[in-house]
DNA sequence: TTTGTTTAATTGTCTATACAAATATACAAA
DNA sequence: TTTGTATATTTGTATAGACAATTAAACAAA
């Protein structure tokens, strides 16, 4: 029985919904004919005028087409999918750090397959994360590349759901998020935290300080890096050497380290800092304090963000790549060809400057 | 008469399109109750059935809303611009000088008011310029923010207009373009530039030389606020001190202008570097030759890019408020409140450090 | 004062019927 | 072969009338 006359939902209505349901699991394929109203008349035992109402709004909904002498048909219903060429990239600031150099090979990546890039600044914060996830939500994106915020995994988490829900598939960019199956570019930073202190140590270094924020993944494996590098040539690690922050980048407590460390020294001859903007702080603050680097102390930084003014050692990440691999990945994911989720991790590589001496 | 019964044109259909009249030329406002449908059948002797099939039409697309026992009301026509929410922005690299700044303006001003930032970068060159422009009328952004590249004036004019054709609002940002009527925010060069000249010859420098690029109206418009300092202040513009290239910024050029300026010195105590970029390749070049700044020569710099390792006197653009100002000015006249076209000239000031010696 | 009931106005749903318009198809005429 | 004509089929437009559902507003009861 496809109508029930006892119920209180209008009859055109339950004609519509079994149409749509004929149409959906395939009963009616596209382009297929579907009954006369005549017929439907008789199928159902509603009036002819009855049927055209349902029809009508099935027209209207974009299900069917009608062709006069010929019949109703069923519609190709693909017309969804057709403008989701924008991508959103959540980033915590565009004028720092590495955040100019990862929009940028995102974007190149975007703009060979005409998509777009929707720039959106976190400051490092949930509230503006979330913020902006409802925006891209709003702009009907096909995808977002998402630089997890300093807040809690939990609440990144909630950001990355809030996309999911939604069907829109997202790539974490750089910092991981645990507990979470969703696609991630990174760089291998055990590994590059691991060279770069062997490289330090090779150089003759012995009591190598260390100073960075333990609020980020990537930090965490550098600082892991950093001490299994020291154990495997034996060198002890020493707990006050090892300076680490649990907040977001903040140039003021860094410059204090610097202060701290290049004052008090305590046979200190080498620094690792946690990324080339803490490295640069040790520049600032030797100047201040009448030291120069390497001479004094050497350093090495992490990322490679290119200065001009100082020659700094540090260890390359492929920055511009992440930004293309997390592009080319998410464009993979909308078009489907991959299920499972993915983890990309790139190589980064030591770039030896002038900022240690042996 | 509403109605004519002799046209071929469906009955329905005549009415439909007399009440989408009445509601544009205001004698059914929004909010307003039009007749009942029996008012209606009475008033074109239609029968109800038909005057609800126009109804039914005009609430499908959105002029009408119904509500049982109260009747049938007009609505606010505002539908069609609701998703223009979507502003491109064409700058020359996110990586370089004050991209991420201008950028970072325009993308909080634009959260401010819920609308999206869609990131171009052009290198300058006019094919990208062109490639970017397509791809965001495609994406039906609702106005464009454009630096006008490297190219020429007629190039640049033709991104320009393309957009205009569209109906797509353009804020120029930065650099002008000659003859063309369009909304400009930027920043006042000459004035600036006649102020850190000034700057200088008050400091006591007579030999100043200059460097920077003919190819854009900024730096010409410095250029002449230079020369227009040293003439007040009765100093010989003398055209060897005056080093200019004509294409885009490029650093083995500017760093080879560098280093000629410094090796055979010729009585100049102080460079004016057409931007900060340049500038820092003045402490390379120093660095290189042994020399140091400002002990042994004076230099400024334009723009104040916040560099950490060098305390560059420069004259300090305020970027931030470019990018705000200018996506200020494509939101008001996306909602159409300017009409005539407007341009914002930003106040620049001098931020003293420590790269000039009296 | 609050709560429930009635009433009247208006839109919502539905039936039955008729003719108009478009057009694929077959067939006839030039 | 081409062109015109008739025909059948199906959707498109229109009418007249009936009853259902919703709800603002007035009124009544607790």
């Amino acid at each position: 029985m496809i109508i029930d006359r006892s119920s209180p939902i209008p009859q055109y209505f339950q004609l519509q919904t079994w149409l749509i349901e004929q149409i959906e699991q395939g009963v009616f394929k596209p382009s297929d004919k579907i009954p006369t109203e005549e017929e439907l008349a008789q199928i159902t035992g509603l009036a002819r005028a009855t049927i055209r109402q349902a029809i009508q709004n099935l027209v209207n909904l974009g299900y069917l087409s009608r062709k006069r002498r010929l019949g109703t048909f069923v519609l190709n219903r693909e017309i969804e999918t057709d403008k989701r060429t924008i991508i959103g990239i959540l980033i915590p600031d565009i004028r720092r750090g590495y955040a100019p150099e990862l929009a940028r090979g995102a974007e190149d990546e975007a703009a060979r397959s005409k998509h777009s890039l929707i720039l959106c600044n976190t400051d490092d914060l949930f509230v503006k994360a979330d913020f902006h996830a409802d925006r891209l939500i709003d702009n009907n994106v096909g995808g977002v590349i998402f630089v997890p915020t300093a807040a809690s995994d939990e609440k990144n988490r909630l950001i990355v759901e809030k996309f999911i829900r939604k069907n829109i598939p997202v790539v974490l960019a750089d910092r991981s998020i645990p507990d979470l199956n969703v696609d991630l570019v990174t760089t291998d930073n055990f590994d590059g935290a691991y060279e770069i202190t062997k490289y330090l140590i090779l150089k003759g270094h012995q009591r190598i300080a260390i100073t960075l924020s333990t609020l980020f993944s990537t930090e965490r494996q550098r600082l892991e890096g950093y001490k299994k590098a020291l154990t495997n040539y034996k060198i002890p690690i020493d707990p006050t050497l090892i300076l680490t922050d649990n907040g977001p980048f903040n140039e003021k407590q860094y410059l204090k380290f610097a202060h701290t460390l290049l004052k008090q020294k305590n046979n200190v001859t080498a620094v690792f800092a946690g990324h080339d903007r803490i490295a640069l702080l040790f520049y600032s603050a030797a100047n201040q304090l009448g030291l120069s680097i390497p001479e004094d102390i050497s350093i090495v930084g992490y990322d490679d963000l290119h200065f001009t003014t100082v020659a700094l050692t540090t260890m390359h990440q492929p920055i511009y790549e992440m930004g293309q691999e997390s592009m080319r990945l998410i464009m993979s994911r909308i078009s489907g060809d991959i299920k499972e989720s993915k983890e990309i991790i790139l190589k980064s590589y030591l770039v030896e400057r002038c900022s240690v001496l042996p």
